[in-house]
DNA sequence: CTCCCGATAT
DNA sequence: ATATCAGGAG
């Protein structure tokens, strides 16, 4: 467990940190999920989806299949109708039924428990893997979504577009132990205040250091 | 880089 | 009408 240098954080990072931490102190996954492999498979439909969404059609889902076996198995047509309303249905049902036969045929139908091996599922980048290794697991992780990436760009806390970059620079300036809870942190932080589209800076609680070309008055 | 794609807010 | 939503594959 390598611990972060105190030098490689200044002052207004730490502050971030700390008011974040204390207006959010208790933050989880916003996916509904019964087990690792329900997660995994509502990460993968949350792509470019709303959680709530994602919550409205899971229960559904899992009704009628809630095994990676089930998953295999069923017709491409049906899984298709069953998650028609999270969008990028063809390719999300595709790549959830050969997620589910990967891990029938190289992990014992159980969902893996490292960052290497959940990368190697078909629909399962590092954003999609870090999520499960935080929530399930417990393992750090930086979760670079979209709200994550958009945060890190208008509070200086990186430069990059590339989300491995943005992923590499937050993890150099956050502490390991934080990097799950700062992830969701920022994505409370991104729903409620930091919107990509009306963001409410006159009432935001880090309006005093931002200084994003974003900023409104 | 492009494509996938429905639901919702503005 | 258009941008955006817990992205990933080719």
């Amino acid at each position: 467990m390598k611990s972060i240098k105190p030098d490689k954080q200044d002052a207004r990072t730490r502050e971030i940190r700390m008011i974040l931490n204390a207006r959010y102190p208790d933050v989880k996954t916003q996916l509904d999920y019964k087990s690792p492999f329900q997660l995994l498979v509502a990460t993968i439909l949350s792509a470019q989806c709303t959680d709530r969404q994602v919550n409205a059609t899971t229960p559904k889902l899992f009704e009628k299949l809630n095994t990676p076996e089930a998953f295999v198995d069923v017709p491409n047509e049906t899984l298709e109708a069953l998650i028609r309303s999270t969008g990028f249905y063809k390719n999300k049902s595709r790549h959830i039924k050969n997620c589910a036969a990967a891990l029938v045929e190289r992990f014992g139908g159980q969902v893996p428990a490292s960052l290497d091996d959940l990368v190697t599922l078909p629909g399962v980048g590092r954003k999609t893997a870090n999520v499960v290794l935080g929530a399930v697991f417990g393992i750090p992780g930086i979760v670079v979504d979209t709200h994550v990436a958009r945060i890190s760009r208008r509070l200086d806390l990186t430069r990059h577009t590339d989300p491995v970059k943005i992923e590499f620079d937050l993890m150099a300036v956050i502490p390991e132990t934080e990097w799950n809870d700062f992830s969701l942190r920022l994505i409370y932080f991104g729903r409620l205040f930091c919107k990509a589209r009306k963001p409410e800076c006159p009432d935001c609680f880090l309006n005093h250091l931002c200084y994003s070309e974003d900023k409104r008055t």
